[in-house]
DNA sequence: ACACTCACG
DNA sequence: GACGTACGTGAGTGTA
């Protein structure tokens, strides 16, 4: 069997009695894991749903969160280059502690723990000792004490300590030698958490804490002194003794009060939040040596029940024997191939010659990563306050442009300082031939921006390469997002400089122009390097990993192509928005009075809760539909029934809600949206949002204008073109069922498809055996709800909720559909064999879309998994094919003489503006463009066929 | 911060 | 046969 805590290196046991003698030259010789049981049970309670065992009913939900959760921890522990070589668990004893005899209100606010969570604290211990981890407590003392002991004699000792915590009140450990680390949130806590959490450094969170008291322990503090607050006077006088001292100094007179009424509660709040480094240890250090669980494990998880956990803890040991697999070893986070990142090595470039300096070296270098800051976040119309250079990893500068002062409203006696720059002008002159030099590759993370600003100062970068795409492509779906902080952290181990840190955060934040030279040069530099190690670190593995040409295709030239159409923006007519505005205030408030008039009292037409209420318990309307957290149902499909049976209050509501949609979300929005400086709406396109490869739109949403309704299609008007021009949609016609058709090899479809039948009426009559001709609408609605399912990854409860039949006639059309289409029944049971095995599928063009659900504990989760996997390589070739139409859009509409310009994408429609002239010509390279999109990467065995118009408006143009 | 609802493809 | 349920998004409001 093999040792699953085994230490990351394989060297001898060490025990502690060689930290004297050894001290720390061949890096720490012990590693001690503390972790904070009670933090993890409480956790454990809370996060899961109350869970008995079958046997005997006892209360084990806590147990098994716990349990599940240690696992966790010792297998990434094992597998980080952290390894732990000691490890304990550290409870709290008894409710009588030393800070109760300071304090006999300490913690008295505290409830009880929940009845059904008691019985489980004893049986908590006995599963960490199963685990083989000794468990650490003291009658008299809290665990945080035991926890403040052992770090603190260990780091004496010259040896490292992880607390597994994310209390702050173990903050005041944190240290060069004591970290502390947060499973919930999965980050490292270091001295620089510590100081963005208290505005100062470790040493000093006891005094703050002193300050500003502790409503959950109790601890009283001084009365309307907050973390704010507190942080800044222990910064102006040191410590806690100095500030009461010297309290009289204070100039804000109730402040100063304050600390000289309260001194004495002030310096027993210190004793209370000071954990005691002389609190005995209970157990000798040597004795938490690292060791693998024994047989006893298995038998306490037999005995709980805990089936899950017990085989994949059996599985994990079995596998862990084996060399590991390439896979693995290419997923294993790298070791940073440079030097640790110092953020005060970077230049701040204030004169010409060194700006040349630095892109002389550029040049030389051939590769440059490169950052802009700006005072806004809209590309569109944000002002430049620096450039960031980085040329190699560590070598990186800062040119400041538009750096000042923050406008002082009175006398101001300190020092300012000098803010001389090169003039923006300059510094552009100079940039632009090496931002456009095609023979120096840059490199940006989220270049995009970076593009979109410098283009409005007349620079057009190029070629780039962009680190957030490269990890999209390789690992789209493994993480939320792909921003820098978090590759970063990933894969240099380095958290960079948050902007808040540097920019305040709230109504306290400053725009970055205000941010003094030398921290906006630690920062931005930073950027820039840590965008350039990363691009070395992940470029690599594009073509390793098979994925280059995906990046080379439909990701990198994206940027350029997007940058352009969020810069031109949209027209938006704001008066008639303002019309619709208020014609949909007036009916908002008539239907109100209505509602309440039925209601029989006033209430919140906005809130769900009011409605249902006032629907099922005063009313006594019958529901039976519960949102996921188990609440009554309000939503459209609800009130839709409850309408049909005849009440009048839901279709009220329905009316209410659908104009208070439109006017909150878009008429009010959209006109605040308009550009003063363009006057036209410039959206956000993101190209890492979503897995599939389609965009997202947002700030605002454009790709969410309605449409369904006469009254949303209103909204669509105010979409405009300017004068003499046109608005062109250009949309494809039902391509995810083309790209179907294709993909699964579907003879009838691609027939159909071929020859330009209706396809949903071809549908229902295979299905149902009924001709075209004459077919009910009702049954062309069903199959084209049915065609829609598949897409989805069918399922009979999704369709009977759809089309409102029970869920055993939904079943029998599936059935029949497979019947019909045996095709499609083998291309999903492909899928899902492709996700269950390897976590991901990949769509015609190559790109990967990884779906980790489909490792998932739950039944739930996998068959999750099998839906997206169905779903993803449809819905990612069409994302891939407009994409690709996309890129080749703007030279051909140059070269075809036309001034036209590409304004959005809606994932299967693209919208123009042009001059009303050219809109004939316009539609026909378009449509060239488009339905030619997948050549030559692709020939598909089905026509791809787009729907153009022009019109005065984009609702017209459809 | 999260739940709910709803706009789009 | 159990399991929660159509796939992918962004945004506003209410509530804790």
């Amino acid at each position: 069997m093999t040792d699953i805590l085994d230490a990351a290196d394989a060297s001898a046991p060490v025990t502690l009695d060689e930290i004297p003698r050894e001290p720390t030259q061949d890096g720490p010789k012990v590693r001690l894991y503390l972790i904070d049981g009670s933090g993890f049970i409480f956790r454990a309670f809370h996060a899961l749903p109350p869970l008995t065992r079958k046997s005997d009913g006892l209360p084990i939900g806590a147990v098994s969160g716990f349990c599940n959760m240690l696992w966790k921890l010792l297998v990434d522990m094992k597998a980080s280059d952290e390894a732990p070589t000691h490890l304990a668990v550290v409870f709290d004893k008894s409710e009588q502690t030393f800070r109760k005899d300071l304090y006999a209100d300490y913690k008295a606010h505290r409830p009880p723990p929940p009845e059904d969570l008691v019985p489980q604290f004893p049986l908590v211990r006995e599963a960490t000792r199963a685990f083989g981890v000794p468990c650490l407590e003291l009658s008299g003392y809290e665990a945080d004490d035991l926890i403040a002991a052992y770090a603190c004699k260990v780091r004496d000792l010259g040896g490292e300590v992880v607390i597994v915590s994310s209390d702050k009140d173990l903050m005041q450990l944190v240290g060069p030698q004591v970290s502390m680390l947060d499973t919930m949130k999965n980050v490292k806590i270091g001295p620089e958490q510590v100081v963005e959490k208290f505005g100062v450094p470790p040493e000093k969170v006891v005094d703050v804490q002193a300050l500003c008291g502790d409503s959950v322990d109790n601890v009283p503090g001084a009365p309307g002194i907050g973390i704010k607050t507190a942080s800044a006077l222990i910064l102006e006088y040191g410590d806690i003794d100095t500030l009461l001292a010297r309290a009289g100094e204070i100039k804000q007179q109730k402040r100063r009060e304050t600390l000289i009424n309260f001194a004495d509660q002030i310096r027993l709040s210190r004793e209370l939040v000071r954990l005691d480094c002389d609190t005995p240890l209970p157990e000798p250090i040597d004795s938490l040596a690292v060791q693998e669980p024994g047989p006893e494990l298995a038998a306490f998880l037999e005995d709980m029940g805990f089936r899950t956990l017990a085989r994949r803890i059996t599985d994990a040991k079995s596998g862990a024997g084996a060399p590991a697999t390439p896979t693995a070893e290419a997923k294993a986070p790298a070791r940073p191939q440079h030097g640790a990142i110092d953020v005060n090595a970077y230049q701040c470039v204030r004169d010409v010659e060194t700006l040349d300096a630095w892109i002389a070296r550029a040049r030389t270098a051939g590769i440059v990563a490169f950052d802009t800051e700006t005072d806004a976040l809209s590309s569109a119309s944000a002002e430049l306050c620096g450039v960031s250079l980085a040329v190699a990893p560590g070598e990186a500068c800062y040119i400041p442009v538009g750096h000042q002062h923050e406008s002082d409203g009175g006398l101001d006696f300190e020092a300012k300082e000098h803010l001389e720059q090169i003039p923006c002008e300059e510094v552009i002159a100079r940039l632009k031939p090496l931002l456009e030099d095609p023979s120096v590759l840059k490199v940006a993370q989220n270049a995009k921006y970076d593009m979109a600003v410098l283009s409005r100062y007349g620079i057009e970068v190029g070629p780039i390469e962009d680190t957030m795409l490269i990890s999209f492509v390789l690992e789209g779906g493994l993480h939320k997002s792909h921003g820098m902080d978090e590759l970063s952290k990933r894969w240099l181990e380095h958290e960079p400089i948050s902007f808040k840190t540097v920019a305040g955060t709230g109504k306290g934040q400053k725009s970055f122009k205000h941010v003094a030279l030398s921290e906006a040069t630690c920062y931005a530099a930073e950027d820039s390097d840590v965008t350039l190690r990363l691009y070395e670190h992940l470029r690599p593995r594009l073509a390793h990993e098979g994925l280059l040409g995906v990046y080379e295709t439909v990701e990198r030239p994206m940027p350029k192509v997007l940058a352009d159409m969020e810069l031109a923006g949209v027209k938006v007519d704001p008066e008639q928005l303002r019309i619709l505005s208020n014609d949909f205030s007036v009916r908002m408030a008539e239907l109100e009075t209505k509602a309440h008039e039925l209601a029989g009292r006033p209430f919140n037409l906005g809130s769900p809760k009011q409605i249902g209420e006032i629907l099922f318990a005063e009313m006594g309307l019958s529901s039976g539909k519960k949102t996921a957290t188990g609440a009554m149902s309000t939503d459209a499909s609800l009130l839709e029934d409850l309408a049909a049976q005849g009440h009048e209050l839901p279709r009220t509501l329905l009316d209410w809600r659908q104009l208070s949609k439109l006017k909150g979300t878009y008429t009010d929005n959209l006109i605040e949206a308009i550009s003063p400086k363009t006057g036209r709406v410039h959206t956000s396109f993101s190209l890492a949002a979503a897995t599939t490869g389609r965009l997202a739109s947002s700030d605002p949403n454009l790709q969410n204008i309605p449409i369904r309704t006469e009254e949303g299609r209103k909204i669509r008007r105010a979409f405009i073109a300017e004068p003499g021009h046109v608005l062109i949609s250009a949309d494809y016609s039902q391509i995810e069922l083309r790209l179907l058709a294709h993909i699964g090899d579907i003879p009838q479809l691609k027939r159909a498809f071929a020859e330009g039948l209706d396809i949903h009426a071809m549908t229902a009559s295979e299905m149902f055996g009924v001709p075209v001709e004459g077919m009910p609408a009702e049954t062309r609605r069903r199959a084209k709800a049915i065609n829609f399912g598949i897409v989805y990854g069918i399922s009979a409860f999704g369709l009977s909720n759809q089309l409102s039949i029970p869920r055993e006639e939904a079943s029998a059309y599936i059935k029949t559909y497979f019947e019909r289409f045996p095709g499609i029944r083998s291309y999903m049971d492909r899928m899902q064999q492709q996700v269950r095995a390897e976590a991901f599928v990949t769509t015609i063009f190559g790109r990967k879309v990884h779906i980790p659900a489909a490792r998932g504990k739950s039944q739930a989760e996998r068959s999750f998994a099998d839906r997206a996997a169905i779903n993803a390589p449809i819905q990612g070739a069409a994302a891939d094919v407009i994409r690709r139409a996309m890129i080749r859009m703007p030279g051909a509409l140059e070269k075809a003489g036309l001034q036209a310009r590409m304004l959005l994408q809606v994932h299967d429609e693209l919208v123009f503006e042009a001059p009303e002239a050219e809109a004939d010509r316009v539609i026909e390279v378009a449509k060239q463009v488009m339905e030619r999109a997948a050549e030559p990467a692709i020939s598909l065995s089905v026509p791809l066929v787009v729907e153009a118009r022009a019109a005065a408006n984009w609702d017209d143009a459809h």
